[in-house]
DNA sequence: GCCACTGTTAGCAT
DNA sequence: CATGCTAACAGTGG
């Protein structure tokens, strides 16, 4: 679920309820989530302070004192919750963070058990190739190296939005909206796109990023802030999770097709 | 109960 | 190398 904006919003969140807090103490409740680091690089961590939060894609940065950086990718179903350390754990808890000054305990919930975590001593991009290999931030890129990168992929427009070397954080909702909001049909080569339609999906990639990260994200089922609060924008998606309803735009049965190998939405007329 | 579906991506086949 | 499919897991809904 977490893609840009979720994780983004869950940064904003955890930011300023975890900066200058001193650890006391890791417990990984599930060992295949710790993938970098060891159990020994957790237990150094006791006693830094945080410095900050980031995000990087959809990977999410819990900055140490001393060098140290917890990675973590949420995958579909990561979750941060705050909870008083009485309260009991829900059998989905894979970690807790806990803190000297004993005021309550960082949980990450992970129903699916695909995410994971890196304990990186130094640069994370050192640690993890998968890191390393990250594309531009959508926000960041300029529409000169947008439409260069595209002009060199023959792949399917929407596969190389979720491509995330190519582009770093972007996922299945937001492939598709963009993509209603330019006006181009998923299963477009990208080196096929015209220079106008590169410019409109450079410009509907910012709005809509910005837009949904201003929403707080989109919740459809699992995703929750660190405040435990839903997302907004996933009343305004246009066509995801929409197939069979009017197009917002023209009134075309909005289709639900296949590309990439995942669920793709789009209005047939206006794409 | 069984089957289809789900927001991600690694790994393998083509 | 580039691209496309599928599996990994667990839960939900028909």
């Amino acid at each position: 679920m977490p893609e840009l904006p979720e994780v983004e919003t869950i940064a904003r969140g955890l930011e300023p309820r975890l900066r200058g807090r001193a650890v006391a103490a890791v417990e990984l409740l599930h060992r295949p989530l710790l993938r970098r680091g060891g159990p020994k690089a957790l237990a150094a961590l006791k006693g830094r302070r945080i410095l900050g939060v980031r995000r990087r894609g959809k990977m999410l940065f819990i900055e140490l004192e001393g060098r140290r950086t917890l990675v973590f990718h949420l995958k579909m179903t990561g979750q941060f919750l705050f909870s008083p350390a009485a309260e009991p754990r829900d059998k989905h808890t894979r970690l807790v963070l806990r803190f000297e000054d004993g005021r309550d305990e960082l949980r990450f919930h992970d129903i699916r058990k695909f995410g994971f975590l890196l304990c990186v001593d130094g640069d994370p991009a050192c640690a993890c190739g998968e890191l390393a290999a990250l594309g531009p931030e959508p926000l960041e890129i300029g529409l000169p190296d947008f439409a260069a990168l595209l002009k060199q992929r023959r792949a399917r427009i929407k596969a190389l939005l979720l491509d995330q070397t190519a582009l770093a954080g972007i996922g299945n909702i937001y492939a598709d909206e963009m993509l209603f909001d330019a006006g181009i049909h998923p299963r477009k080569p990208a080196s096929a796109l015209s220079r106008a339609a590169v410019g409109r999906l450079h410009a509907a990639m910012r709005k809509i990023l910005t837009q949904a990260i201003a929403e707080g994200g989109s919740t459809l089922q699992d995703f929750r802030d660190a405040e435990g609060r839903e997302g907004n924008y996933q009343d305004s998606h246009m066509v995801y999770g929409r197939a069979g309803e009017p197009c917002p735009v023209c009134g075309s049965a909005i289709r639900r097709i296949i590309v990439a190998g995942r669920g793709t939405h789009f209005c047939p007329r206006c794409q």
